[in-house]
DNA sequence: GTACAACTAGGACTATCGTTCAAATACATG
DNA sequence: CATGTATTTGAACGATAGTCCTAGTTGTAC
């Protein structure tokens, strides 16, 4: 809450290799038994170091969760960023981002799921976890102006992937994007009725 | 796993009553607190009611938490037939519906992802979290033969859904049906690029 | 080397968890 | 009332949780 919280994350050089170890345990710990598996025990015993070395890094679960869910967060800006600064077809790449979550990315995509939900209920978590959203935003801007069609597509793209972790959807990057190309390029005409 | 699983769910009429009951105060504990707060001993506390009650009608705490899901569930499928029954604009109602989750229906809504969202772990879980997602694709068939189309309708009513609960999105009845609308209706011309 | 801070280990304390159990109570049926 | 079943209680067991504490180790600046 106050000043003090900094003084556990701003270590010194070595800490911050061991933090990244810790953060990568959790992960492991969240694809495997998701978020409710995760404690100081189970972590550390992935990471293969202590219990209380867990708690030194992260004094509590929740600094732990949210350190978790920002490297998440940050895989997932830096692969649309790429998407964004690249030069190939934007909506295709996103379809391929979210393709993924159906065969090697699934894990990934389901710890994310399963930390943004946590977030609806801590207020910490909740910035880190509008992040995604934010991105896909910032890549439908690149293609319209309408504010609509760019809720539309960031809608799209959060549904398609809960239809591919949950009811195990196909994941066809050709029909992800044609479907992400519906939401983002329809015609008033349509639209009006 | 085998039949001997009914011998508790199948008791008089008058457990019936408490089974009820108890299932509200799981969804009160769910609302409150996440999925995570749910435990034998505090769902008993929030229902008035000795622990080992709470045991003697759920044996386990999947089960408790299947029988929650299941009637978060039966709520939003009445609903959308009642909708898709009814005689009015079926994709105003739907929205209507969605647009509930940023007001009075929050909290329930807000269960009932984060319950889905543990249906991802437990197999038992993972039929009853389907059935949101079936209505809403049955809703679409009435009004379209394009399976790509019900596709992504579904996928814009649970990315709305998400972006009004993460997000806090607007959550303007209209506002959700243009975008809903302009996932279903979607002109060839406008999808092809 | 000495001193000081960063780091690590192992254990302990308290709390709560899921689940079980024997005993009590309520209720229906005879 | 008697009898059997459904319901309810209160307590308990073993397991595991978050967190803290003390002592030992490593690395670095002087």
């Amino acid at each position: 809450m106050d000043g003090e919280s900094e003084h556990i994350d701003g270590r010194k050089a070595r800490g911050n290799k061991r933090r990244a170890e810790i953060i990568d345990a959790t992960l492991a710990i969240v694809t495997r038994d998701g978020a409710a598996g995760v404690t100081h025990r189970t972590v550390a015993k992935q990471a293969g170091i202590t219990t209380s070395l867990s708690t030194y890094y992260f004094a509590t679960l929740d600094d732990l969760l949210v350190a978790a869910l920002s490297s998440v967060a940050d895989t997932y800006t830096t692969r649309i960023r790429q998407i964004i600064d690249g030069p190939g077809d934007k909506l295709r790449g996103l379809a391929e981002l979210i393709a993924e979550s159906a065969g090697p990315g699934r894990e990934r995509a389901l710890a994310e799921r399963e930390l943004s939900t946590l977030a609806a209920r801590r207020p910490a978590l909740a910035p880190v976890a509008r992040r995604w959203r934010e991105n896909v935003a910032e890549l439908a801007a690149t293609l319209t102006d309408d504010p609509e069609a760019i809720a539309a597509l960031v809608a799209a793209s959060d549904g398609l992937c809960t239809a591919i972790l949950i009811d195990n959807a196909p994941a066809d990057t050709d029909y992800v994007r044609r479907i992400l190309t519906r939401a983002i390029h329809a015609h008033r005409d349509a639209v009006v009725s």
